[in-house]
DNA sequence: TAGATTGTTAATCGATTAACAATC
DNA sequence: TAGATTGTTAATCGATTAACAATC
């Protein structure tokens, strides 16, 4: 039920679950078993029976899974079964595009603040949020015991930016700027590089 | 050299390792050896070694790598010492910020066209782009010979428009939609979903 | 030369898969 | 009951690490 330690790999698959069962459940199918959801996915069935068994018991035998009720499972897991407060850094285009994402809420994140630091976007909108001066950032995610912080600054700005949401209490980054961080062990950070990907792809092209 | 088969899981390393290696000849440095380059990445030293040593012999013994040289060599083998064009699909707020992301081209790619299928954006401007019409997506795809698309969609046109994606003659696909795309085996996807990282990052942290 | 660092081998570690008893 | 599918074990497979000869 509440395991020792779980590879982060098993954990890292299951969000992939999840949005995969929430898809299914969408389209009204009630039940599902591990060779479907694997099929969808690309996984074998085994693997998908390994990784939930990590955490629990949650099929039966000769039916398989109940969708909704191993959603609930998987977001209490996740602690995804709540709504988590996460401030937004960078209000360039992507940090607007964030900002605008309407498919944060109903996977468990809110955005409540976003900051910049070029004076003619501060006190301006991004999305339905007033841009606010970095130079309160750090007070404002302490008051309001904000834990989880997007970052979509250019590269150059990125590991200073860290540093203050660390000081200020942050403790997970998703961290959009092509660059690595550096951060406290305590301190999670998640990248996003869309040239990372397409590098990767090109290596399978041909030219 | 030209090496026979290449893990995967090292491959998706070699544009990490020269995004850091850009980064250290940006900042000057001539020189590094793959304890630098592993302590910047959080990799081990033998793990840089091991993934290089795979497509060839970069370095030198008592002194490490030429990091203009070793640059070059990841560049060709990763396919981007030359310029990809690329065709983007859906111009919605995330599809203006990456046709506006000026980090492509020096990277080895160049956005070349934009679609979307809401009248009222054909026409106007994403970017330096004009947006087409989907309508005419596989018949500009397959006149310019483009080989690689990021789709920027609502997660329920993804699957169709991946589909005529690689009827129109994609074969790398990089997905922003939060959904599992399903594509013949030529074809490589890679995916973004911000919401998958937030979700794996939350399992570690305290409520 | 002495010191440093590579490239590579072998050992270790960990993840995936196959198989099947349990059981719905 | 018969059929189906889970949860789990053991075997396989593959990736990482440690160690060191080679050599710059």
């Amino acid at each position: 039920m509440s395991p020792d330690h779980v590879p982060e790999i098993v954990v890292s698959r299951i969000p992939l679950y999840l949005r995969a069962l929430s898809e299914m459940k969408a389209a009204q199918r009630e039940i599902t078993s591990s060779q479907e959801l694997g099929d969808r996915l690309g996984f074998s069935s085994a693997q998908i029976r390994k990784d939930l068994s990590q955490f629990g018991e949650f099929g039966k035998q000769g039916t398989g899974y109940n969708v909704s009720f191993l959603i609930e499972q998987l977001q209490r897991i996740l602690k995804v079964d709540q709504v988590w407060d996460t401030a937004l850094v960078g209000a360039g285009d992507l940090g607007h595009a964030v900002a605008n994402y309407g498919g944060f809420l109903h996977r468990g994140f809110r955005i409540v603040m976003v900051f910049d630091n070029a004076p003619h976007k501060i006190g301006s909108q991004a999305g339905p949020f007033t841009i606010q001066d970095t130079a309160v950032m750090e007070e404002q995610i302490r008051r309001h015991g904000i834990k989880i912080a997007m970052l979509t600054t250019p590269a150059a700005a990125a590991q200073d930016l860290a540093a203050r949401l660390v000081n200020a209490g942050i403790e997970a980054i998703l961290c959009y700027a092509p660059t690595s961080i550096s951060v406290p062990d305590h301190v999670r950070v998640e990248y996003i590089d869309p040239v990372l990907h397409l590098q990767n792809m090109t290596y399978y092209l041909s030219r």
